[in-house]
DNA sequence: TAGGGATATGACCATGTGGTCACATAGCTT
DNA sequence: AAGCTATGTGACCACATGGTCATATCCCTA
């Protein structure tokens, strides 16, 4: 957590901070990213940052925590909806709010992109500690749920499409994140609806012709 | 490519080097990986090892290749005989000879993992340059030929397969790795079929309950 | 045994890192 | 205006990095 200095400054300069951090931290990993440049970009004196912050980690901890928060509030209004919902719709949601929130906030999709990348086993359990794990249960929750209103086939092994479902949303989030990325551009939102339908086509009815 | 000094180095000094680099490239990433962690690991002075490699580059760019070259050796076997597999069996077949790479050549599977995650833009090109999009190719050249052939449904979006399979690979072999890792842990043959059959009956059939 | 070309070596260089600390400055209180 | 506390600052530290180079060592030929 960092230190009362820090959030006793003047909101521009504290926003100013936060945004080259997270430039920063989306772009190089844990030890590559330098805080020298974070103050660089942010004009202020190496010992100031000490002053607002313990450490290296200390930073990234924050910095990440605001990413999860901010996302975690993006998803909240769609998952309480989605209880009315079937499979398909629920999936379809968490899909297309996924690209949205990569279009909305790329840099924060970046951070996150970056931090599943992430190499230095300390910085990563560091951010862990709690609440990660959740799109694996909230997956597993969503088929055993859907399988018991008979939505799903309960043929289907619940951990093998979970997993599928999981590597899906993550390349998904790497395409649509290489696609549009740091620059403002205009997607084709049918092209999108589209997409996630082929995929969802794919899930849902399986590749095999049977037509004969 | 390596001077003709490193090529006339006794066998096992040369090997030596070679896993050396493998180990720390397949833990670090190209930036953070360190030249005199090598030297130190592999016995040699720092001036022996520039005069064996022009650069760091030079060193990785050779080393990648040794291990693409081991894959592509390991895979044309398997890619031969696939012409008169079905598009089930062919793919069933590339997730396990994939399986088996990894528990093989543990090294070598760690090391294309990292270089997936890989951040700098001027290793990762070199090491491409050529060769690569391979899979992405090779899935959709499948993907074509089965469905001429009447094994996939028509209206599958070649695209959007070919990408849902490719993660699939992805995470399959992450997988894998977590699960084996430099550790020789013995897997249970059963269990390894099973899994891959869990996620062959998914995509195939698709997970919709078709009994109502 | 003398000489010479190839190879081995580690001190050294410039640069960058995360982190510290003595000091300067500002702003509030008496 | 004096004093005091909270904040700003950049030179500095020890360390690690990729890369160089003068020198020492080796081994083969004459």
């Amino acid at each position: 957590m960092p230190q009362d200095t820090f959030f006793n400054l003047p909101e521009d300069k504290r926003n100013l901070i936060i945004s080259s951090a997270v430039d920063e931290f989306s772009k190089a990993g844990y030890n590559t990213a330098s805080i020298n440049q974070i103050c660089k970009k942010s004009n202020i004196a190496k010992g100031s940052f000490y002053q607002y912050f313990k450490d290296k980690l200390d930073l990234y901890v924050y910095i990440m925590t605001l990413a999860i928060k901010e996302k975690v509030n993006f998803f909240s209004t769609a998952i309480e909806e989605s209880h009315n919902l079937t499979f398909i719709e629920q999936f379809r949601l968490l899909f297309l709010k996924g690209i949205e929130f990569a279009k909305k906030h790329p840099q924060y999709a970046a951070l996150g992109e970056q931090f599943s990348k992430e190499n230095d086993e300390s910085a990563k359990s560091a951010v862990i500690k709690e609440g990660d794990k959740q799109s694996e249960v909230l997956f597993i929750q969503m088929i055993e749920n859907a399988k018991t209103k008979g939505e799903i086939d309960s043929s289907v092994d619940s951990l093998a499409l979970s997993m599928l479902l999981q590597s899906l949303t993550g390349a998904v989030n790497k395409y649509m994140l290489n696609k549009f990325g740091n620059i403002g551009y205009e997607y084709n939102e049918d092209d999108v609806n589209n997409f996630v339908d082929s995929l969802l086509h794919i899930l849902f009815n399986g590749i095999r012709n049977n037509s004969n």
